[in-house]
DNA sequence: CAGTAAAGAGACATTTTTATCTCAATACCT
DNA sequence: AGGTATTGAGATAAAAATGTCTCTTTACTG
């Protein structure tokens, strides 16, 4: 669904969110969230041109939030290293019916909105305080009972 | 969002609908859907591993869906060729908190769950019945006008 | 039966994504 | 100033997705 550069940009946010104020390294961030680490480095990097880090080379350097979790949803870092594109002319382009899409592409079109809106509505905040289950990337040693997963059959 | 694949598969199907009962040939259908040929002879392939289309060979031959447009739902081409994986357990199962997921992937999960039921909830008959504007495919020469879609600022 | 139009299958090529490696630039510390 | 820990950037590699080509099999037609 959404790509492997995604969802480790999504784990090295929350983990930057869960170490506030130290400048964390490469290193360290790859470790826990079992990321390599010569492409998270990549990622950081996409990050903090996209403004959501920043970066201090050198000794006792490494990558902080520019933002508080509260400001940061878990949109943001989706587009800044794999942008969702919303469908905004039909990829068949024959005869021109403007920027009007057919059925199938509008349908498509607003299932990838609603993705857009329910990774927005999500922040990285919101997974920290959340107090239903275990602690946020699976933080060892904390992990408590939860509840079941709503159960979707048939996929 | 979802891979060229699954549109390739989507496309082929809804023209597979639009044309029941006659065997279309790969030809025909890549030439409307603006598929590659080459490709999208592997694709109809696998609709037809899966049931959803089945093939004739020889003159006259092609391929025709085996099911009532209205029996399938968008979800099925996109399971058959290129499938929607649910998140069933901790992608950094770390000290096993057994199959519970953390908050991220708890969140990430129910977005899939929310695409899968989108996809789900329309069928193909849906779309060619759709008198909302274009027709599917840009169907040539019978575009209408239509409502505009519905705009999401910010991405 | 021979010819032709189609799908089936597999090898091959290209492009994109994911991952690694190396070296340079920077900042701190003694 | 020199040493060391860190990011930055670019080249390279490996794997996966996408796309092409060729040959075989099947079925209809005359």
């Amino acid at each position: 669904m959404l790509s492997q550069t995604a969802e480790y940009a999504l784990r090295a946010v929350v983990y930057l969110a869960q170490h506030p104020g130290e400048p964390t390294t490469v290193e360290q961030i790859a470790k826990h969230t079992q990321v390599p680490v010569g492409y998270l480095a990549k990622i950081l990097q996409q990050l903090a041109r996209a403004g959501l880090t920043s970066a201090q080379r050198g000794l006792h350097g490494g990558h902080i939030l520019t933002r508080s979790p509260a400001q940061i949803t878990l949109l943001d870092p989706v587009m800044a290293v794999d942008p969702i594109h919303r469908i905004d002319r039909c990829p068949l382009n024959i005869n021109g019916h403007g920027h009007e899409l057919c059925p199938l592409h509008r349908t498509l079109d607003n299932v990838i909105a609603a993705v857009a809106r329910s990774l927005q509505a999500v922040t990285v905040a919101a997974l920290l305080e959340d107090a239903s289950g275990a602690a946020p990337l699976c933080g060892a040693g904390n992990a408590r009972p939860a509840t079941a997963a709503v159960a979707l059959p048939s996929i």
